[in-house]
DNA sequence: TCTAATACTTGACTTTGTCCAGAATCGTAG
DNA sequence: CTACGATTCTGGACAAAGTCAAGTATTAGA
C-alpha cells in the first residue's frame, strides 16, 4: 500500500482530513482519507469517479468500503450527497453553506448556484404537515450554454 | 386481455385519459390506459407499484412497456416523474401547478406542498452560468410527524 | 504490545432500468 | 369490414448502482 501524503489541507475551516475524521470520533485510515481527498478535488463525482481517484492514491479499494466511507461522511455531515434524476448519486464537499445546483439536461453538466433568496431559501413549506424539515433541496433543471447551442 | 373499462375521468383538465393521448398525437392503448388510471388513483408510486397496479386491471404487462409508456406520458407532459435520493423514481399526474415535494428521511413518505414563495419560486439563480432554466425543483428533507415521535 | 472494536475485502445478490428482435395491436385508407 | 404500415408490446439478456454477509486486517486505547 503505497503512503502517499494525503493530508493535503481543504475544506470545513482549515481542518486537515484527519482532524474532521478525529474530530467526529471515528477512526482514520488511509482509505478515508483518500477519498475525502478525493471528493475534495473533484466536486460533483459519482462514487465510481471518487473510488478511480482514490485508487490511483491507494493502489486499490474495494467498492464495498467506498460506499461505506461516503455514507459515513455523509453522515458526519463532512460531505453532502447529491442524487439528480437520471444520474448516479455524486458528492461534493461544500457543505452547511445552502447552496443549490443547476444541472443541464443534455449534457449533465452541473454548477453550484448560491440561493437567490438568502441563507435559508425556501426552507419553509406553505404546509409541512408536521414535518421537521432540515433541508430543502433546489435543483435548477435546464440547458447549458453549450447545448443550447448546438 | 380483460376489457376492464379504465376510462374513468381524471386529471388533466377533464379529458379523458383516452382524449389526453389523443389530442398529443399518440396511439391509444389498453396499456396506456391502465398505467395512466394507476398513476392517477396512486400518487408518488414507483414503476413498480405502477406495474403492479396496472397488472391488477390487464392480467399483465412487461416491464418494458411500462418503462416506455411512463417515459413517454413524462415526455408529453401528462405526468410528472420525481427522482428523490436514495429511491427509485416516482410518478405523479399533478402536472404544470409547481408544486413541491416533502420527504421523510426516515420512512420515504412523500407530501404535496405547494410553494411558499408564489407560483415560480426560486426559479431565478442568483447566477445562471448561460442556462436556459425551464424548471426549478424543490425537495423539503426530514422527519415526518410519526417518525419524530418514535 | 495486546486486544476489542472498527474498518476493509471479496464475491454474490438485488433493484432499477435499458437494449434488442420479433410478435401483436392500432388506426387509417380503401 | 378488411388489409396494411406504423407503432407498441413482449420476453429475455444485459448493465449500472448499490447492498449484504462472512471473514480478514487495521486502528487506537489500555
Amino acid at each position: 500500500m503505497t503512503s502517499a501524503s494525503v493530508d493535503v489541507d481543504a475544506g470545513d475551516g482549515d481542518l486537515s482530513f484527519e482532524e474532521q475524521l478525529r474530530s467526529n470520533g471515528v477512526q482514520v485510515t488511509a482509505q478515508r482519507l483518500a477519498l475525502m481527498q478525493a471528493v475534495a478535488s473533484n466536486p460533483h463525482a459519482t462514487a465510481d469517479d471518487i473510488a478511480e481517484q482514490a485508487r490511483a492514491v491507494l493502489g486499490s479499494i474495494s467498492r464495498q468500503a467506498v460506499y461505506d466511507t461516503l455514507g459515513m461522511l455523509v453522515e458526519q455531515n463532512l460531505i453532502r450527497r447529491i442524487q439528480p434524476a437520471g444520474s448516479a448519486a455524486r458528492y461534493e464537499d461544500r457543505v452547511d453553506d445552502n447552496h443549490h445546483h443547476l444541472i443541464c439536461r443534455s449534457c449533465n453538466v452541473m454548477f453550484d448556484v448560491d440561493c437567490a433568496v438568502g441563507t435559508r431559501p425556501c426552507l419553509t413549506a406553505s404546509d409541512d404537515h408536521g414535518f421537521e424539515v432540515d433541508e430543502a433541496e433546489v435543483i435548477y433543471w435546464g440547458r447549458c450554454a453549450n447545448c443550447v447551442a448546438s
